[in-house]
RNA sequence: GGCGAGGUAGCUCAGCUGGUUAGAGCGCAUGAUUCAUAAUCAUGAGGUCGGGGGUUCAAGUCCCCCUCUCGCUACCA
C-alpha cells in the first residue's frame, strides 16, 4: 500500500437500457462508494469513476420497439439512472455517459494506437448483409426459424422459445429484422484481439503475483486461462456506436465491451480536463506507476476486468494494470434472482417513492448482507429485523438515549469530564480498538464485517449506559454523571465519523444533533471531540421502526410481479403461418416403445433411446435428461419424426426426434398415445 | 461432462499458514433494568463444521471419492 500515492476507483458502468435495482447497489456501488468515502476521510487522493455504458445492440433493439432513436433511450436511462446514484448518496467524482464526445474521441484513439502498434488481428468472414437497409446484421437482427423447436421468431444469436444459442448461419429462412428482406452472406472484415497472445504475462501476473484477489476472482481468472483465450472481435457491423477510426472501415463500430471499459479513461479525462486545479492531468490517474487502479465490479464481469481491459491497457503500453478487481457475487430477491426483464428487482426509484428519506437503511442492510462471498438473498423481512433490532435499537437508541439524558441534565450542554475510573478507561480502549478492526477490515474489502464492527460502537455505549447507570447517580453524583454522559457523547461523536462511509445521511443527521461540522477519519476513537460546553439539539429520532404493514405491501408488490409473470408465461405462442397438407405428409411421425434408455455420457440434457419402431430398432438422442430418469421411460411409448435427417450428438447418430410438450415452466413432457399402439404405427 | 465458487448453530455469516471445551450478529429462553422508539444489559439453550474414506500425535482447516446450490462452458434433431 505504501508505493501507491493515490487511488483510481472505478465501478462497472451500467447499462443504459433499463433503471438500477438493488443488485446493482449491493454489488457494485455500496462497497465502492464506502471505499472511496474511507480513503477521502483519511484524507488520501482518490477518484471515484462512473457513467453510463450506452453502445450496443439491446439499446438499438429496444429503440426500434418504441419507435424512438437510440439516443432517446440512453437519454431516458442515464438520467434515471444517474439520479439513482446521487439520490443514494453514491458519490461519484464524475458520472458520465459514453456517448460523450470525449469519450468517442478516446476510445477512437486507444484503438487507433493499438491498430497501429499492430495489436490487431484482421480476419474476413461471411456474415449476413441486408441490400435493402445497406447494412451488415447483427445477430440480433437476424430472425428465422429456429432448428430445434421450429419457431418462426428466434433471433440470430438465440432462440426465445426453446432458450438454444444460435450462430446466425443456423437460422433457416432468415429474415432481416430491419427491412423485412432477405438477407445475402457477404464478406465483412473484423478486427480481434488476439488474447492468446497475452496469455502468458496474464498467467504470471493473476496466478502468480494476485493470489491476494478474492477466491471467486482468482478462481474464475484460472479457470479462463486453462480453458486457453481466444481473439475477441472488437469491432461490429452496427451504426450506433463509435465508428472504428480505420480506412475501409465503413458501416463498422467497436464492440460495446471493447468501448465500455475505455469508458472509465474518458470519464477522468472529461473530469480532469474540466478542472484541471483541483484534479491534475487524467494521465496521473491512468498512467502512473504510483496510482493504485480498483475496478469495483459485479461477478458477471470479471473477465472483461481481469484478463480483457488488462490486455487492451497492456497492448497500448502506457497504462498501469488493476491492482486489485473487488468483485461480489450476486443478490437474489425472496428467493428468485433479481430479472429486469421479469420485473423481479427492487427498483431504487420505486424504493425512494416507497421510503422518501429512507436510503441508509438500504445502504446498511445491503451491506449488512452484502453477497460477498457467495450469492445471498434480499427479504423484506430481514430488511425490517435489521431496521427495527440493529438501526433503531442499537444506533439510534443510544444516540437517543446520551441526547436526551444530556439534555435532561445538563441543557444539552457538553458537560467536563472528571477523573477517569478504571471502567471508563477499559471502555474508551474498546472503542480505539473499533477504528483498528474496521480499518483492517475495509483494507481487504470486507464491508460487511466493517460496518458490524461500527455498529459495536454503539454497542459498546448501550453497555456502558447500562453498566454506569447515570439515572441513578442523578440522585448523589452530578460530577460522576458529567463525566459519564461526556464519555457518552464522546462516542456519540464517533460514530457519527464511522459511519460516514456507511450511512453518509445518518452521520450528516447526527452531526446535526452535536453540531459537529468537521471531522477527519484520523479523530476516530478521540474523546476530545466535543469540548466542554458545546451545545447539542433535541434531537429528533435518527430511525423510526417500520411496521408490518408496510413490509407485507412490499411483499404483495413482489407477489403480484409474479403473478402477472404466471399469467404472461401461460399465454400460448401464436400459431405459425399455414402450411400445405404437402408439407405436413412429408413429416412422417411414428410411435414407437422404449426398449431401452440411458444418459449419455459427459452430457447433461441427452438421453440416448433405443427404440422399438417396428421395422428393427432404432437410436435416437433426445434433449430430456432434466426432466427424466432413463429407467421411468423404459416401456413406454413415444412418438417421433422417423424421417429426419440423422445426425451425430456426441459421437452418437440419432435417427429421429422424440416429440416433446413445452410446459410454461420449461419443463418438457413426452408425447405419448393414451393406448398402446403397435410399433411403428404412423400418427395422422 | 469439464472448470470455478460455495455447503459451519433456526437465519445471515467469521474461522489466517492443521493444535486445548468450534465463534459473531439476529432470532429464541430466563433474569436485571427504566435514561431510551417495549428500546437496553446479563446469562443460557442450540452445531457428529454436506456425506464417506485417508494422512497426522492432532483436521472445519491437508488428500481422495460422493452429494447438493450458484456461475462459466459443452451438449438440447
Amino acid at each position: 500500500m505504501e508505493k501507491f500515492k493515490r487511488t483510481t476507483v472505478t465501478s462497472a458502468l451500467p447499462y443504459a437500457n433499463g433503471p438500477v435495482h438493488i443488485g446493482h447497489l449491493a454489488g457494485v456501488y455500496i462497497p465502492a462508494d464506502i471505499y472511496v468515502r474511507y480513503l477521502r476521510l483519511k484524507g488520501e487522493k482518490v477518484l471515484f469513476i462512473g457513467g453510463s455504458d450506452e453502445h450496443g445492440v439491446p439499446i438499438t433493439i429496444k429503440a426500434r420497439k418504441e419507435g424512438v432513436t437510440p439516443q432517446d433511450i440512453v437519454d431516458r436511462y442515464h438520467g434515471i439512472i444517474k439520479k439513482s446514484f446521487e439520490d443514494f448518496g453514491i458519490s461519484f467524482d464524475v458520472y458520465s455517459r459514453t456517448s460523450s464526445k470525449t469519450h468517442h474521441d478516446v476510445a477512437s484513439n486507444f484503438f487507433k494506437t493499438l491498430y497501429d502498434k499492430g495489436e490487431f488481428v484482421e480476419q474476413t468472414s461471411e456474415q449476413y448483409y441486408d441490400e435493402e437497409a445497406k447494412q451488415f446484421l447483427a445477430d440480433r437482427y437476424i430472425t428465422g426459424t429456429c432448428p430445434h423447436c421450429k419457431n418462426e421468431h428466434a433471433y440470430g444469436d438465440q432462440c426465445e422459445a426453446c432458450g438454444t444459442s444460435l450462430s446466425p448461419l443456423d437460422l433457416i429462412n432468415p429474415k432481416s429484422a430491419i427491412s423485412g428482406s432477405i438477407p445475402v452472406l457477404k464478406e465483412t472484415k473484423h478486427w480481434y484481439l488476439p488474447l492468446d497472445k497475452h496469455e502468458s504475462w496474464l498467467r504470471q501476473w493473476i496466478l502468480e503475483s494476485h493470489k491476494e484477489w478474492k477466491p471467486n476472482v482468482y478462481g474464475q481468472c484460472k479457470s479462463w486461462l486453462d480453458m486457453g483465450l481466444q481473439p475477441r472481435a472488437v469491432s461490429r457491423d452496427l451504426d450506433w456506436g463509435i465508428p472504428v477510426p480505420v480506412d475501409g472501415a465503413e458501416g463498422k463500430v467497436l464492440y460495446v465491451w471493447f468501448d465500455a471499459p475505455i469508458g472509465y479513461i474518458s470519464n477522468t479525462k472529461e473530469l480532469c480536463d474540466g478542472n484541471p486545479q483541483e484534479y491534475g492531468k487524467w494521465e496521473t490517474w491512468w498512467k502512473d506507476p504510483e496510482t493504485r487502479l480498483l475496478h469495483f465490479i459485479g461477478k458477471d464481469n470479471i473477465v472483461f476486468h481481469c484478463i480483457v481491459f488488462p490486455s487492451m491497457l497492456k497492448a497500448e503500453g502506457s497504462y498501469i494494470l488493476p491492482d486489485n478487481v473487488p468483485a461480489n457475487e450476486f443478490l437474489n430477491l425472496e428467493g428468485d434472482k433479481i430479472s429486469t426483464s421479469r420485473n423481479w428487482a427492487v427498483w431504487l426509484h420505486e424504493y425512494l417513492e416507497d421510503f422518501p428519506g429512507k436510503q441508509d437503511i438500504l445502504r446498511y442492510v445491503l451491506t449488512a448482507n452484502a453477497p460477498e462471498t457467495k450469492d445471498n438473498d434480499f427479504t423484506w423481512k430481514d430488511f425490517q429485523a435489521r431496521n427495527n433490532n440493529e438501526l433503531v435499537a442499537i444506533f439510534g437508541n443510544f444516540v437517543n438515549r446520551t441526547l436526551v439524558l444530556t439534555q435532561k441534565y445538563f441543557e444539552g450542554k457538553v458537560p467536563a469530564r472528571g477523573e477517569l475510573t478504571d471502567y471508563d478507561k477499559e471502555t474508551l480502549k474498546e472503542f480505539v480498538d473499533v477504528k483498528h478492526e474496521v480499518e483492517k477490515l475495509l483494507n481487504v474489502f470486507r464491508f460487511r464485517d466493517a460496518q458490524k464492527e461500527a455498529m459495536n460502537l454503539a454497542r459498546i455505549g448501550n453497555k456502558y449506559l447500562a453498566d454506569t447507570e447515570p439515572w441513578k447517580l442523578a440522585k448523589t453524583d452530578m460530577d460522576r454523571v458529567a463525566t459519564i454522559l461526556n464519555i457518552s457523547l464522546q462516542i456519540t461523536a464517533n460514530l457519527a465519523i464511522a459511519f460516514e462511509p456507511f450511512l453518509p445521511f445518518t452521520s450528516a443527521k447526527l452531526r446535526g444533533f452535536i453540531h459537529l461540522p468537521k471531522f477527519k477519519w484520523s479523530e476516530l476513537g478521540s474523546i476530545d471531540l466535543l469540548p466542554a460546553g458545546h451545545q447539542t439539539s433535541t434531537s429528533e429520532l435518527l430511525f423510526e421502526k417500520i411496521e408490518d404493514d408496510v413490509m407485507e405491501a412490499q411483499v404483495q408488490k413482489l407477489l403480484n410481479t409474479k403473478k402477472a409473470n404466471e399469467l404472461a408465461n401461460y399465454e400460448p405462442k401464436p400459431i405459425l403461418e399455414n402450411i400445405a397438407f404437402d408439407d405436413f405428409t412429408k413429416l412422417d411421425i411414428r410411435v414407437g416403445t422404449v426398449i431401452d434408455c440411458q444418459k449419455v455420457p459427459k452430457a447433461d440434457k441427452l438421453l440416448q433411446f433405443k427404440i422399438d419402431d417396428g421395422l428393427g430398432g432404432r437410436t435416437i438422442v433426445s434433449g430430456i435428461a432434466q426432466h427424466y430418469k432413463p429407467e421411468d421411460l423404459i416401456g413406454k411409448q413415444v412418438c417421433f419424426i422417423a424421417n429426419l435427417a440423422p445426425r451425430k450428438l456426441k459421437g452418437i447418430d440419432s435417427e429421429g426426434m422424440i416429440l416433446s410438450a413445452e410446459d410454461a415452466d420449461g419443463k418438457l413432457v413426452v408425447v405419448s398415445p393414451t393406448n398402446g399402439v403397435k410399433p411403428g404405427s404412423e400418427v395422422k
